[in-house]
DNA sequence: CCAGCTGATTGATCCAGATCAAATTCGCCG
DNA sequence: CGGCGAATTTGATCTGGATCAATCAGCTGG
């Protein structure tokens, strides 16, 4: 399992996308390199800037929280660089992962004032982070931009139904190789397409987000590698056979 | 198993919330009973003119397709009467049920043009249908409609996450008790407030919405009664501890 | 009133994935 | 380097829920 070079490429691209995260404060959202991704992708040099007025940028480092479930909602989020894990716990401590956001995913649609799940980072994390009552006076009149953040909302429940139908009905290997392609289709998104899946999460992350356990993921993960499916790396996997694994993700 | 009256009101009832089915095609949006409930909650008369210039009253009885998965989505549903099993399938046939739609549920949230999952009555259903084209139009110009919809798009999505909780982390007890206590206030919520349960779902139902075998959910329901916390009767269950299940359910 | 069908229940057995238990490797810091 | 704690891998065993296999109970139509 030798250092990847491509692979720490890859995984150093997903951390700064944002160019300065230090900066982040000084940044303009005009200038933002997540902002076609991201809600903001809708709108106008007039609508930025008074976004910008009531966005406060936040900075955490890894496994910090950024909030926490059951807690009064009082912001909205807009991850602009990183990885969160968003996640829900059983009282007696059993986790189940709904989803990992990525840059450009929109952390605020919610039926409660109170948080639904609990995120933190996996690394360091850039949000912008609104005060829920900006963010609704804000898009009271602007229903463009309304609809940029329904449109955001049907595509995470599109995929909060397929990771139902994962959950249900698909056997563990089917689970992991699912989870290998999906995710490599969501960094193609934000813009990091290579055959090397960077993988910044812990096996039990990938074990709470499928509902296995950690033994199960790096057990399926050492078979494909023998059945020389993959190769694991550093921080990651390569990809050898995508056929198979598309085949093994839909079937 | 003796026939429950009650319970057979209760299921009379979700069939029957619009009086008249056979006539739906007649009656007016203004006078819709699940208006309320129903993301026309936020129309005014003027609106709600237009409204129902641009919608189909379609009535389907038990197992017909309202839609199905992968098929060009030419229209946004809006249930106004019975019950809708909406599920994936895999290509070898298991299916996972993603939710099971409620009078007043809208069914159009979706990111791409072809639908995500199928959907089919359980039992008769009434449903408003609009084209997709005329509905994006009406919306285009009513924010506040819009923010309505948002609100439906984000409870969906909060109980997606519940649900993907329930399927990756909790026993098949667990599974059972919170989908009882669940679906029991989602009826209490369209008005059937009662101890007794009306389960118009089939076994096999249940069982897909689970993740379990139908004999696991059998095998469990029975238990349960054995128990003493609830009767099984026809057509549902009749909850006799409520407070051992709603533990259970959060446990 | 009964034959036949469909859905539900019950019983016996099996097995995919969990659990328990060591290694082994990795990342990091002195 | 070398040592130490955390993460991962690997191995042995167990078990909750699946699978296979009969019944059984309700309906429906004759």
């Amino acid at each position: 399992m030798a250092v990847d070079l491509a692979l720490e490429r890859a995984v150093a691209m997903i951390r700064t996308i944002s160019p300065n995260p230090n900066r982040a404060n000084f940044g303009r959202c005009s200038a933002c390199n997540v902002r076609s991704l991201s809600i903001c992708g809708a709108l106008d040099q007039a609508d930025l800037a008074e976004f910008e007025r009531i966005a406060r940028h936040i900075h955490v480092t890894s496994n910090e929280a950024l909030f926490t479930a059951g807690q009064i909602a009082h912001s909205v989020h807009n991850l602009t660089a990183g990885i969160a894990r968003l996640y829900k716990l059983l009282p007696d401590g059993r986790r189940q992962i709904i989803g990992f956001a990525l840059p450009g995913d929109f952390l605020g649609t919610a039926p409660s004032d109170r948080y639904g799940y609990s995120a933190d980072a996996i690394g360091s994390v850039s949000v912008c982070r609104l005060s829920r009552e900006a963010f609704t006076h804000f898009i009271a009149q602007r229903p463009h931009f309304l609809l940029r953040i329904n449109e955001f909302a049907a595509r995470e429940l599109m995929l909060a139904q397929e990771q139902m139908l994962l959950l249900g009905r698909r056997t563990a290997e089917e689970k992991i190789a699912s989870f290998l392609v999906g995710w490599r289709e969501r960094l193609a998104h934000i813009g990091d397409e290579r055959q090397t899946i960077a993988l910044p999460m812990s096996r039990q992350d990938i074990a709470d987000h499928l509902g296995l356990t950690i033994e199960t993921v790096s057990r399926t993960l050492t078979r494909f590698e023998r059945e020389k499916m993959l190769v694991i790396v550093a921080g990651g996997v390569r990809l050898l056979d995508a056929t198979r694994a598309t085949a093994m993700a839909a079937a």
